[in-house]
Parts: structure tokens; C-alpha cells; sequence
DNA sequence: CTGCGTCTTGACCCACGGGTCAAGTTTCGG
DNA sequence: CCGAAACTTGACCCGTGGGTCAAGACGCAG
């Protein structure tokens, strides 16, 4: 254990570092500056500068909390992937079937970006740095696997149609995405409410399953 | 007009330069290049010495052929679009009814983006420029432009189930981008052959429209 | 008060890579 | 052979922006 007397304010954010109750607050100050501008002008045309200036702070103190600025990304993408995740773990009753859930899940997906369409215009928009493809690529991961157990959890009950697990699962998200996207970039007309948005997603899921 | 005399090998290749035969081989070299080395590292990984280290040229020739590297990635992915397009006119016969259409459309656009998957990757991997922002962007609405009118038409003729129009088309060509974006990440397992994937999206892509 | 670790600053460094340029060379028509 | 325009070269320029650093301020425990 590190330093047995160690102080009771001092609180252990999982990595090597320290931080204290201000220190951790002045790093979610650059999180959301982070944040804002990310989804204002994308990820590489922030600079360091650009999110010091915005959290009303000087350069070098982004690296006493962060060690680049994939990581910092990379921090922003965990922390919107659990509240999504978290989302769906509420709407998902876990003793209903498993069709229900899948478009249940996909249904509040949807609202979800809607909700935090800013943030997730990002996930589409930046690959190039090589930790910032990591852990987008990590996230796509989780959420096929999820789906996947699902859908053969609805096969074995005779609930879903007899395909190949990962097929199916890559079209419910795809589906999930690609409206969200649209909606997001208003392909889809501004005159469209995010309910009917989402109805006819859960529709669109629900169809493809049987 | 420029020069009435001008010389008989002069070409114009729609921008205001001339370029002789010679020359427009030698920028089709640049662009092969690049091609390749995009694919390889990615577009902005790729710098413009690299491309003219590949092609075997001086840096600054570069720029005798193109403005910009963003230029040169407009270009390539015009020409592409280009082919995809000429691809999948001919795979839809204008006597069959839309739905044949639409089907026949994204199965041919699936092989066609597994057969040039090194080329697809590119496209969600950069949008920083805004330069090749710009020129996908404008892609997504013609692609979307057409299947629209098809479903369209398979709903006067009421084999198309009565939902917004766009709203379809988003999902139909939503399910060709994701199930071509999972193959060619490898998402779904390196087992499944590309006629396998093809069909699979027919019948999603049928099972959605009705 | 002293010492230590957290926190904060802003000037500085410098690799990188897009883009420029002046000086050629080649080609071809007249 | 001359001139013009296409073509080619490689050294050079320089803005950009990520990352470093030495110095200092603040706060707290002992």
C-alpha cells in the first residue's frame, strides 16, 4: 500500500497520480471545456491551448492531469459509454424476452444520442491518433458482444430468426447508428421528433428479428 | 476561348490547367500512390513526401498536379463513387420493380466495397480536413437522393411498406455501411465469404422494405 | 515554522509536414 | 533553331501545436 499515513483527503483516481478534491474538480473543469469544444469544432482542430484557455487555465497544467490528448479523449468517450450503458441497463428488464430487450435497448439508444448528439458526433470523426481508434474500437467491441448474447438467447427461445448471431447483432446496431447519425446531421429533415425517431427505430429492429 | 490554337495533345481536365498525355499519366501515378498509402497508414498518417517517394517523383511536383492533399483525396474518392455508381447501374434493371432494385442495388454495393475494402476504410477514418469533410458529406446525399426516389416508387406501386421515405433509405443504406464496415474490420470472424454477407443483406435489406 | 506534495504558471523547445520557389530540363510547334 | 508551355527538382520557409520545464504559490500535517 502506498504510504500507510496517507492523507484523508488524498483520493486515488485509479492511475499513478493523486489528486485531491480540487484537483479532481479542476480536471472534470477540463473535461467538460474539453467537451464542449471537441463537439464544437472536432478533435484535432482543438488544440491543448484551445481547452486551457476555455477552462481558464494555463497550458501546462493539462498535463499534470492528463498525460496527451488521446487520453483525455479517451476518458471522455469511457465515461459517455458507461452513462450509455447504464441507460440501457435501466430500460432492460432483464425478465423479459429477449427480442423485448434488444429493441427496448436499441429504442433508448436512440434517445441517448439524441439527447447527447454534440458528444457523439465525435465518434464518427476522428480516427487518425491511434489511441483515439483503440478505444473507439474496444467500445464497438462491448456493444456487439452484448447484442450477440442477446439475440442467442432470443434463437435458443425460437424468438429470433435462425442466422448467424453476429450478422443479426451487426444489423441492430448499424440500425441504431445510422438513424442516429442521420438525425444528427439532419439528413432526415429538422421536422422529425425524436419520438417517432425512435418508435420507428424500435419497429425497424423489431421487424428485422422475426 | 484559350489560345484557338491550342496544341491537339493538350487535354483539359476540367480545372484550368492543361496537362499533356504524359502528364496525366504521371498524376494517375500520384494518385495510385497515394491510394495505397492511404490505405496502408491512413490519410493523414500519409504525408505528402511519402506519396512522392511511392511514385518517384520530387516533392514539389506534387503541387503542379494538385492544389491541396485534400484535393487529391476529393479525387479519389469522386473517381471511386463514380465507379461504385456505374456498379450498381448496372446491376439494377431499370424494367423490375424498385424493391428488385433497391435489393440488387445493396448487394452489389456490398461486393463492391469488400472488393475495394483498403479504398472503403479510408472513408470513416477522416474528417478533420474540411475539404474531404465536404466532399463525403456530399456523397452520403446522393446515395441517399437515390434510394429514396426508388422507395418512393415501390410505394405508389405498394410494394413498399408506408413509412417516410427517408427514413428507409437511411436504414437501407445504413445496413449496406454497416455489414460492408464489419467485414472489412473483421467483426465478423474472417470465416464468412463475402457472397455469404451479400445474400444475408438482400434478404435484410428485402425483410426491411416490406 | 518547516517540509513536502499538490497545484499552477507561461515561456520555451522543436519536430513535423504542408506549401513555396527559383532554377532548370524536356517537348513540340512554328 | 527559337520560344513557350509543360514538366521536374530539391532546398527552403514557416505556421502549427504537442509537449517540456524551472520556478513559484498554496495548503496542510507534524
Amino acid at each position: 500500500m502506498t504510504s500507510a499515513s496517507a492523507r484523508a483527503e488524498r483520493l486515488d483516481s485509479g492511475d499513478g497520480r493523486q489528486h485531491t478534491e480540487h484537483g479532481l474538480e479542476r480536471k472534470q473543469q477540463l473535461l467538460d471545456a474539453a467537451a464542449e469544444l471537441f463537439a464544437a469544432h472536432g478533435y484535432s482542430a482543438t488544440r491543448i491551448a484551445d481547452i486551457c484557455t476555455a477552462a481558464g487555465v494555463a497550458k501546462g497544467l493539462f498535463y499534470w492531469y492528463f498525460p496527451t490528448k488521446g487520453a483525455l479523449f479517451a476518458e471522455l468517450v469511457r465515461t459517455m459509454r458507461l452513462r450509455l450503458r447504464r441507460t440501457q441497463g435501466a430500460v432492460m428488464d432483464p425478465t423479459t424476452d429477449a427480442v423485448t430487450r434488444i429493441a427496448d435497448g436499441a429504442e433508448a439508444s436512440v434517445r441517448f444520442m439524441a439527447d447527447h448528439a454534440a458528444y457523439f458526433a465525435l465518434l464518427d470523426v476522428e480516427r487518425s491518433d491511434p489511441e483515439v481508434a483503440e478505444v473507439l474500437a474496444e467500445g464497438a467491441g462491448v456493444y456487439l458482444d452484448d447484442v450477440r448474447r442477446l439475440v442467442e438467447e432470443g434463437q435458443r427461445a425460437g424468438t429470433i430468426a435462425d442466422a448467424p448471431s453476429d450478422l443479426i447483432a451487426v444489423g441492430v446496431l448499424g440500425a441504431v447508428s445510422s438513424f442516429s447519425n442521420s438525425y444528427r446531421n439532419g439528413r432526415l429533415g429538422s421536422d422529425i421528433a425524436v419520438d417517432e425517431l425512435a418508435m420507428f427505430v424500435r419497429r425497424w429492429v423489431l421487424n428485422a428479428l422475426r
